[in-house]
DNA sequence: TTAGAATCGTTAAACGTTTAAAAAATCAGG
DNA sequence: CCTGATTTTTTAAACGTTTAACGATTCTAA
């Protein structure tokens, strides 16, 4: 049973497509259709279940009411909470969402942002896993609308919407300097040369030397994206030892951090006693996991809201010349994980005390 | 800049479109054409990047080689897991994944379903909460290939992917009971009426039953989706006093049993000792949380390849006649948090083993 | 030379919309 | 009942593909 077309309809009623076409699309009384005709077609319309075919629609006009988001892992609840929110967003607009996640796979994103554009979508939000600009480059040539979320590249003009990972990161590590840290691993995520991750970098660097600590290349390490879990783990079974015996940890995203939680714990490692913990992005679990998790949060909600009204801005285009820059900043918050000897902002801490 | 199309290729090359079309889809020496002819064609194309507009494409072929995934919550990890996989098993097959969230929300999953099959979607992969058959009966009229995953509907003929809900929630239910908890709330989740959920529940009822325990209604709670958190604050807060005093909780989810650890940790009460979780779901946190979490596994990623070879068939009309229905067992982990006596299968936990 | 085959290529319609432009139908006034 | 004006509706092209059917040109063999 072939799905009804405006033909179909025209037809029953004899009356031209386009007449349908107008009735249907509100042009009704524009175009001086009789209110009796007007009444006819919509009444078959519903009748008949008449549902537009969009791929039509989006040939004749080269638009799709549609936007893309591509995310560099879905299965990280970072991104899949900023999913959530720019659907929620789009359709609060009337506009579709089609996601798609690269997996961190620089081949894949490409594919990806050839296949929406194929699809006619109007634009993409993307966490891109580019090392290179020249993807964006033609983009921007092509004027065809896009924003950044969450990762940028340098040298390349466009929008983006992102967070203040120099100041989250600083302040992550001097937290654990003023609590007595001294030996601070850092552990970073492949592929190489995220602009995140080149800035939280950054700040750690920056806080070990602003409070007179050497910075130790040994002690900064790469995580594989592809397998974190044994990643993690072969990483720190090293950095435990000597010659590095770290006493204190900054992860740079959750999914690296549930790692290491999972590997002290299963080694016997008391957090924060003998190591302590502090991670870029707060997820729920942080709040309960053994011990509670010191953390960065990301106001993830506004990144996706913001990045969707960009967007859609210069779909229609009221943007003007000239990109947006949006940096947004971080939260610190301080749980259990981070500190033996409480200081004055940690020692009204209890056992389990909701952060909330 | 537009993109170009076969006819500009076409046009710089002075052959027809035809021409080209064959070319670009292979069928060149099928049809006859020169070599030469068939290297310049491939050559232009190359030089303007030529991208085939999928759009057009489609209207003309009626197909996009493209699936739909509908979730009921994206930012579950559960369902977030399965997107992964089903993308993963859709591109080595060659198709497109188009994804989205219903957000538990009936409406919403309709004009979901309506979105996907204006845009000429092969196919849709989908964990429905609808509750009534209505429709999934239109599309099974319309012969338009779809397969429920993890939900189901009575008296709906259709393909489905999905687990053994009953007796995983047996398996946990009887093995509480037999680490001498007796008074086993159960906390389901809304929309009323979700398949996996009475399933789950059965499996509950009657373990209770065959193991001599009587089932006491006043102990099955319903959490809300629109906000677990307090949902479940608020019902714990109850089921934690007298007269009810519960021992021991099943919780029908992930979400649910994380609100739940948080709850519990804040008011200082332990578990396994004062209160005892198993859960529905397996998710990674799971394994280190405070205390480790005792749980019945899903099968996430089969569930996600069967459910796409199962479309992909129907699509290519491999499937004959009649629906498939697969059930998959789950695995039942035991960890620490439904255990104060252990028993023989437990004695031989240590504080922090790895439990993979 | 010429019929027929082989080789190489083109035409035109179709998919379901939208929309500018043209056309037909109706009406009002003389 | 004719003339414009007004109201209502239709025509036809366009979007970028695919594909059945047809058309040219060259070659082969008698």
């Amino acid at each position: 049973m072939k799905k009804t077309s405006l033909n179909d309809i025209a037809k029953t009623l004899n009356v031209s497509k386009a007449l349908v076409s107008f009735v249907l699309n509100g042009q009704g009384d524009k175009k001086g259709i009789k209110a009796e005709t007007q009444r006819k077609v919509l009444e078959k319309a519903k009748e008949l279940n008449y549902k537009p075919n969009q791929i039509a629609r989006g040939l004749r006009l080269g638009t799709s009411n549609t936007i893309g988001l591509i995310v560099a892992d879905i299965s990280n609840k970072f991104y899949a909470k900023i999913a959530k929110q720019v659907e929620v967003v789009a359709g609060r607009n009337n506009y579709n969402l089609i996601f798609c996640s690269s997996d961190e796979n620089e081949e894949k994103e490409i594919e990806l942002i050839d296949m929406l554009r194929e699809r006619l979508v109007d634009g993409i939000i993307i966490s891109t896993t580019q090392k290179d600009t020249k993807v964006f480059s033609r983009l921007n040539k092509e004027k065809y609308p896009y924003v950044l979320i969450d990762r940028r590249l340098s040298r390349l003009p466009a929008n983006y919407v992102g967070v203040d990972n120099y100041a989250g990161a600083y302040e992550a590590t001097e937290h654990l300097i003023r609590n007595k840290y001294q030996k601070i691993g850092l552990l970073k995520i492949s592929p190489e040369g995220l602009s995140t991750i080149r800035e939280r970098e950054q700040g750690y660097r920056d806080a070990l030397k602003n409070n007179g600590l050497r910075v130790n290349s040994k002690l900064i390490r790469t995580i594989s994206f592809a397998d974190i879990r044994q990643s993690v783990a072969e990483v720190l079974r090293e950095l435990i030892e000597p010659p590095y015996k770290i006493d204190a940890l900054f992860s740079v995203n959750n999914n690296i951090t549930v790692a290491c939680m999972e590997f002290l714990n299963g080694m016997n490692i008391r957090i924060p006693h003998d190591i302590a913990v502090v991670s870029f992005d707060d997820i729920d679990l942080f709040r309960f996991s053994f011990p509670t998790i010191t953390a960065v949060a990301q106001p993830v909600e506004q990144i996706g809201a913001m990045a969707v009204n960009i967007l859609l801005n210069e779909i229609n285009g009221l943007n003007g010349e000239g990109k947006k820059q949006v940096i947004l900043p971080v939260e610190f918050i301080r749980r259990r994980s981070a500190a033996i000897f409480s200081d004055q902002r940690e020692n009204n801490f209890e056992i389990n005390s909701n952060t909330e």
